[in-house]
RNA sequence: GCCGCUUUAGCUCAGUUGGUAGAGCAGCUGAUUUGUAAUCAGCCGGUCGCAAGUUCGAGUCUUGUGAGCGGCACCA
């Protein structure tokens, strides 16, 4: 095991980030005396002993990320053997690895060109040459890196001692730490290239970043690449294709279809988000998905959202595509006077909604450009808000809780081009913060990341390759009820604008099917699966009838059951079922149609379970009703 | 939109230095009538994303363009 030890002692500091013991045990650390700094043994013991040095272990999390930053920096090395005129930019360590940001001038890098990084990195890296932490002035600082404009850039924000980390024949600026020498970056491999614009702003000139890994061990190393693998597996636009479930055309860019299997998801999805929003006294309707230029001129959207809409001309009037469905709500909450004590007033909608997404943004289901969203829009008082997010949150929680999904909260603030008054935003942040704080709900906050007319909480829920994105949200409103002078009689019989929330559970529905496509890996609790139930008689002239019974019985249950009467050996039709990811396979032959029973399989079992026909009927309504996962 | 890559049969992929396309699976047909993860045989199936160009000749080379993928920006 190799250990990295991290001085917190400031002559140590400044001698060098970090050291490594070669061969630690961590019973006898106090007894280890002799380290490897800058090549030179010392004897650390005492500052061990007085708590100045603390150990990491090459493979914690913060190992990790030492080991990863020292990565690009090697790279860094090898890029500047192999390309002279080469430029960096910045490159730290990430979640599963490292990037560097590099400006090669005219030179296109392609993947091609890695093997050859690749192979540089590995020369250096046997030459176990030193990290060496060297403290400057700014004016040293300057000089030093006065031909690359981006560090330049940098340095000129930082104030006091800069520090940086050479390595033989290469420097570069860094706060560190880093492992001792070269010679610890042994399991590494570079993944890909990709455009990134000088620190995140599209009017920057765009570097090439190299992504890369670096692992402790070889076997670390075969692990992760064998995970990246793995998730290829999961991924919803492959397993979409596999099980019939949606398609994309070129006709419609980022549009989706859904296939019968897939719609059955959705119907399922959907009669199950009827049946709780029924519950908690949502009341559903429906709006029109083009409507005049007028309506969103009102609502601030030409304004602060048109190059994301659709639009079109009818009687020589504009019209926008709906991208979203709140000026329609509010038509709607308008269409009648509201007593105080009717609300909270919980419009619901399932929306179809059109927004033009940049087309390097799409993305299968996740990132679309026409998806459902099954939005409503809740009026209230200000005094109710509170309650009523608390309300939806424990929503939110019981339906992730049914499908098992984890998600992270995060409060969105108000983005520089917003409409309404600053004491507003400062109130609805506030609000929806307060809702979370006391209802026991974590959250991060994003800031400037709301909608125009109001901070938002993002529930973010993970895919299979651990990106995350944002399915539920509840958004505070209180300027389109405004602009659109939306009102509600109180008990003084005075009109008083209403708040309003915005609020999806799944999102967009697109999106979250696309999530739990990837979460069960295709393999759908029963509720949700296609084909629940697969029959399977072992010979056609003996079997098929009774099997038809029994489908004919559990139609009737309302259970969605096919029959494989294929001219294929059972064991090929078990794996057919399989493949197809059904969850119940039923075996029909001789021994059940005498006793009228069945022998079902699970999906992702091989035990034979006989049970009765009338017991078979309980187990499965039983499943499908609790939604088992 | 930007950077890089990819694009060949319904799907997954081969196609060597340019000499007008192959496999497996799926599908269809036939034989087999099958008891727990692939029975055998035959057949069908491709303007090689699209459009130009170079060439005697282009799936292979060049340019343009569409779409997809990985990122970046964006996600109001």
């Amino acid at each position: 095991m190799k250990v990295v030890f991290k001085g917190k002692a400031a002559e140590f500091e400044e001698a060098n980030g970090f050291v490594v013991a070669k061969k630690f045990e961590p019973e006898t650390y106090k007894k280890f005396v002799a380290f490897v700094q800058n090549g030179v043994q010392h004897d650390l013991s005492e500052k061990v002993e007085e708590g100045e040095i603390e150990f990491i272990d090459i493979s914690s999390r913060e190992g990790f990320e030492i080991l990863n930053h020292s990565s690009s920096h090697l790279m860094a090395q090898a890029i500047k053997h192999l390309y002279p005129q080469a430029k960096f930019g910045f490159g730290p360590a990430i979640e599963e690895g490292f990037y560097y940001d590099v400006d090669f001038g005219d030179q296109v890098l392609t993947d091609k060109d890695f093997a050859e990084i690749e192979a540089e990195m590995k020369k250096l890296s046997k030459a176990a040459i030193p990290f060496k932490r060297k403290n400057l002035s700014k004016e040293e600082a300057f000089e030093m890196f006065k031909d690359n404009e981006y560090k330049v850039e940098r340095i000129s924000e930082l104030d006091g001692n800069i520090s940086c980390y050479e390595q033989g024949d290469f420097v570069d600026l860094c706060r560190g730490p880093h492992v001792p020498n070269t010679s610890y970056i042994k399991y590494f491999k570079l993944l890909s290239l990709a455009g990134a614009y000088w620190r995140g702003d599209s009017k920057n000139k765009q570097l090439t970043r190299i992504y890369g890994t670096s692992r402790a061990s070889e076997e670390e190393l075969k692990e992760y690449l064998e995970l990246v693998e793995r998730r290829k597996l999961n991924d919803h636009r492959r397993l979409g294709k596999e099980l019939g479930l949606f398609m994309l055309s070129d006709y419609a860019q980022g549009m989706p279809f859904f296939l019968p299997n897939g719609q059955i998801v959705m119907n399922e999805l959907i009669n199950y988000w009827r049946e709780i929003h029924a519950r908690e006294n949502y009341l559903e309707i429906m709006t029109p998905t083009m409507m005049s230029k007028e309506l969103w001129e009102t609502s601030g959207h030409w304004a602060h959202y048109q190059d994301s809409m659709y639009t079109t001309e009818i009687d020589e009037k504009e019209y926008a595509i709906k991208p979203m469905n709140c000026p329609g709500a509010i038509l709607a909450y308008k269409s009648d006077l509201h007593s105080y004590k009717e609300l909270p007033l919980r419009l619901a909608e399932l929306g179809h909604v059109h927004r033009y997404e940049a087309s390097g943004a799409l993305n299968g289901l996740f990132r679309v450009r026409a998806f459902t969203q099954d939005d409503a829009h809740i009026f209230v008082r200000l005094d109710q808000v509170e309650d009523e997010v608390k309300r939806i949150m424990a929503l939110f929680d019981e339906v992730y809780d049914v499908f098992g999904l984890s998600y992270k909260i995060v409060l969105s603030t108000r983005p520089e081009d917003h409409i309404g008054e600053e004491n507003f935003w400062d109130l609805s942040e506030k609000a929806l913060a307060k809702a979370c704080e006391s209802s026991g709900h974590e959250f991060s906050i994003n800031e400037g990341d709301g909608a125009f007319y109001g901070p938002k909480l993002d529930f973010k829920l993970k895919d299979a390759n651990g990106r995350t994105w944002q399915c539920g949200t509840i958004q505070l409103d209180v300027n389109l009820p405004h602009r659109f002078e939306c009102s509600y009689i109180d008990e003084h019989g005075e009109k008083v604008e209403p708040v309003m929330l915005h609020r999806v559970v799944f999102g967009s529905i697109e999106r979250f099917i696309g999530i739990l496509i990837e979460h069960f890996g295709g393999n759908f609790p029963t509720w949700l699966a296609p084909v629940q139930v697969c029959l399977l008689p072992v010979n056609n002239e003996a079997h098929l009838e009774y099997a038809k019974e029994v489908e004919k019985e559990l139609k009737e249950l309302g259970i969605r059951v096919k029959i494989d009467d294929s001219n294929e050996k059972l064991g090929y039709r078990l794996r057919a079922a399989s493949v197809k990811k059904v969850p119940f396979t039923l075996v029909l032959g001789d021994k059940e149609k005498e006793n009228r029973g069945v022998t079902y399989r699970k999906l992702g079992s091989a035990e034979q379970i006989p049970v009765s026909l009338d017991e078979f009927k309980v187990l499965i309504k039983d499943i499908i009703k609790n939604k088992v996962r």
